[in-house]
DNA sequence: ACTAAGTAATGCGATATCGAACTAAATGCA
DNA sequence: TGCATTTAGTTCGATATCGCATTACTTAGT
């Protein structure tokens, strides 16, 4: 592997670090035992609206579609989701949010506003910002890229 | 949550989609059953020396000692490190890679290469590099205040 | 030296992740 | 229409992660 290569392994290796301490930050806060992955998909719902397909979603998060099940029988088993039958197609579902479900994003909003508020007052000056774009597109070449 | 503090949000949503993109595309390639996390830290001990306790590697990677305890366990059992008791420290123990484990090292980023070399390619150009010394100050950042 | 407090590692149990195989339904094509 | 193929979701089994409690050892204070 050459100069090049060994930047790219360390680019992944950081992000990596940087994955690992975030989360473990979150975890911390978040509301009795929600996992970062639930929330993670609540907020998914919340922000790009619900009325999704199980496979819909386990396609946007990139993870297997047993981890969705998984994932989406746990929010379920909390009355945060609702699954429905999906009108069109007798194979597929439909995911809705409930109240309960949108109070529970609420309070893990809430639960970590603090470390967001201290992260951003001593980064938020761009030294994040910044990087967005960059990510972004690193993050829709991976996507498009899957079979690499 | 203000402005800048959505932008912290999405700024760790991409990190963590890129980490599953790049964690997917990696472990598609390992050696027989080798997982992401086994294949870091043997290439943590290659990269920056053996003999370290497992607390030390622990607290390298910001994971709990019952994950890291886990790890060594499955490295072990593959012969690919060995643990020896702490000369000094009775409670403790040393690490150490052992020739099987840097060949197995070796193995890995083998089959790593093709992939790293097609982002390379694609991304090699400054898209990737430049991005590092930002992310390594916000790694070192979250590292220092973990109980944020 | 003795005891209390702290530290390194592990055992155990719960949950998350994921691949392989399976079921049911939709689609394509002769 | 009939049948093979594809697709959505689940079940099952294996492994990874992690919190809590425990054990063994060290360190600090007297």
């Amino acid at each position: 592997m050459d100069e090049n290569g060994r930047r790219v392994f360390q680019f992944f290796n950081e992000i990596g670090i940087i994955n690992q301490l975030a989360g473990a930050i979150f975890a911390a806060r978040l509301p009795d035992g929600l996992h970062v992955s639930h929330f993670a998909l609540l907020n998914h719902l919340v922000r790009l609206g619900d009325e999704k397909t199980p496979l819909a979603l386990a396609s946007a998060f990139q993870v297997p579609k047993t981890t969705m099940t998984h994932t989406l029988a746990v929010l379920e088993k909390r009355a945060a989701i609702q699954l429905t039958p999906h009108p069109s197609d007798g194979r597929s579902k439909i995911v809705f949010l409930t109240d309960a479900g949108r109070k529970l994003h609420n309070d893990a909003i809430a639960s970590m506003a603090d470390p967001i508020r201290q992260i951003t007052a001593d980064l938020g000056d761009g030294t994040i910002s910044d990087l967005i774009p960059q990510l972004e597109k690193i993050r829709a070449y991976l996507d498009q890229n899957r079979s690499i």
